[in-house]
DNA sequence: CCTTGAGGTGTTATCGCTATCACGTCGAGC
DNA sequence: GCTCGACGTGATAGCGATAACACCTCAAGG
């Protein structure tokens, strides 16, 4: 009769009720600063902990409300997100991760596209004048030197992603391109070829010449003498693989395997296989990079090496945050800055129809 | 040397910043909650009171602090977006919009993916778990039976994108599918084309009979007779692309020009007519649906039907709020349910290589 | 004259989160 | 063996506003 139970005059103004920190941490059996701490991604937490708190957030789907936040004190950063023509997909997975990050951060994020040509940096200058704290920079702008000494005069942080660049004074997220060419090229082996064409990627850009690199070393690894003639040069627009595959199989002697630098170029090169009445993969082994969504659009999709796109913008995204905070007398937590791919292996592979002459 | 820039120390706990509603009470000689009713119309306040209030307002330039509204208020919304597959760039251009409107309508948003096939309703269930207001389907999910019942009965408003269907007193933002394709069929008259082949689209999505219907009643008006053999099914995908073309350019008067309902099986179509030797578009006209990425990433680029998948999204997010604020007594403004497509040219039409006989 | 009820106003309790500080619990150093 | 400090964590107190209810003051009605 009496109120032993306190609960029943509680209508709580809240009515669909999200799960709010309190849940999290009732959850995950910490308290509610705990989970705060995680969320910040502040460093003094120990990963057990961290682990179990984002298990539960992850659970009760939740994120925090925005309006707690800025009224608690923290001060929300805003960060800007400049992108110009990305290849296909490439943009959502970006768009994901780095969304999901600044839901977490409470940061906010403002998103500006650019046109190819020297526009980057009139909307560069945009971003800043409407105030950014920091900036993300997805390839291609992250290799552009004139942006990136504008930002820099500015005084606006800046993480790159997905670039190859090894400067070692920029903030900057990507996965082991070298590794990941050469991880390829040893699949590729590993199914009995050793006549393999290497499609070349746009020379402007730093990971070009890291996969490059990274199929060259595997070769040699390998023992395999490299053949000048069958590494040609392409741009990483489909158009641009369609010569250099028609190039390659032009030999007398053409490739058994062709690894394109990235998937454009390697959906090319299927559809001049193709034209020429080669079956992939039986005449014809193509493999790309990137696992953009082209690869699974066309016949057969393409093995590829992934990289964690929303992942890594996650990370970019994490790491300017914390820099920034950094900055400002607070703490955080180490962003790991090289992130793992992964070998997709799909239909466009298989040994080569007729058992190599041992080299 | 940084006195320019907009960076104080951070006043820790808001110190001497913006005047609170305790600032103007004070000054007023009420109570915050007197001050709070004045600023929100309520008419319960004697005029002579409201004045005095209104006065201490201006004399301290009170304007009332959002975060702590919404938070004291039922004031934020949170919106779903719940996605699977979507074509390539779509989701970009998706979440761009309902991004820059979310900041916009001051509306939190939570992105969940799912897989495909029946995790939709897992999926869906972490969502209202998680306690949103409303969610925001685009394609193909809007069109899953089971998954708008799970929604109904959870009492989550949805709004559908991109979908076809035709349910009155469901919420959906949409082009005119049917105009669409009559518009893209009319272009391709208008090169010359008479023997038109037409690839269908997947037969569980709404939006495949209208773009057919389209299609057939731009023949209709042309005064072209209809022939079934030319009228081929598809399901959306590459690989079913690859199988229609075949179908139609295995007639022995082959068409001169094919529309697919979308441009993976444009693509697809492209590949087998250069497969047999085909020139696109000298020998053959190819045109899609939808403006995918994929339709730049290929070669010739692909002629077709752009949706303003951005815009789309955003007025999705505007008529979900929109309608939500109207539930709670709010009003708002109309928002248009039918947006405008564009017919892109590029490169993958052009006359047939022979002024086809008068019918 | 006392009850009654409406309108006007104040009080209190949150809203969901973070700043701040207090509280263990270790290992190092003397 | 005991202090000390660093580290990980919890407890408490707000941030600025509103919801819900308590309270007070009158005028009208019995």
């Amino acid at each position: 009769m009496d109120s032993s139970t306190a609960a029943p005059p509680r209508p709580s103004r809240r009515s669909g009720s999200a799960p709010t920190i309190s849940d999290v941490a009732k959850l995950a059996g910490v308290s509610p600063m705990t989970v705060s701490r995680v969320i910040n991604s502040e460093n003094n937490v120990r990963p057990a902990t961290r682990e179990v708190v984002n298990a539960a957030i992850a659970t009760l789907g939740y994120s925090p409300n925005r309006a707690a936040r800025s009224l608690a004190g923290a001060g929300q950063l805003r960060i800007g997100l400049l992108y110009s023509n990305p290849s296909a997909g490439f943009l959502s997975e970006f768009l994901l991760g780095s969304l999901d990050q600044a839901s977490r951060s409470d940061v906010q994020i403002v998103v500006e596209k650019c046109e190819l040509g020297d526009h980057e940096l009139e909307r560069a200058q945009h971003l800043i004048a409407s105030g950014i704290d920091g900036i993300i920079l997805p390839p291609p702008l992250c290799e552009a030197p004139a942006l990136l000494a504008l930002l820099d005069e500015a005084n606006v942080c800046a993480v790159s992603v997905a670039t190859a660049m090894r400067d070692e004074d920029r903030l900057a997220i990507r996965i082991d391109d070298h590794a990941a060419a050469a991880t390829m090229t040893r699949h590729i082996m590993q199914l009995g070829h050793r006549r393999i064409g290497f499609i070349k990627g746009d020379p402007n850009l730093a990971a070009s010449a890291e996969r490059l690199e990274g199929f060259r070393a595997a070769l040699a690894d390998a023992g395999i003498a490299e053949d000048p003639s069958l590494i040609v040069q392409g741009l990483y627009t489909y158009r641009s693989g369609l010569d250099a595959a028609e190039q390659l199989l032009d030999r007398v002697e053409p490739p058994t395997a062709i690894f394109s630098s990235n998937d454009d170029m390697a959906a090319a090169t299927v559809a001049v296989a193709h034209r020429r009445g080669l079956d992939v993969p039986g005449d014809l082994t193509v493999c790309g990079f990137d696992d953009t969504t082209l690869s699974t659009a066309i016949w057969p999709e393409l093995t590829t090496i992934h990289q964690p796109i929303a992942d890594m913008s996650r990370s970019a995204l994490e790491l300017l945050v914390t820099t920034l905070r950094r900055q400002r007398g607070g703490d955080g937590v180490e962003v790991p800055r090289l992130l793992d791919f992964t070998l997709i292996r799909r239909q466009s592979d298989a040994p080569p129809r007729r058992r190599p002459r041992e080299r």
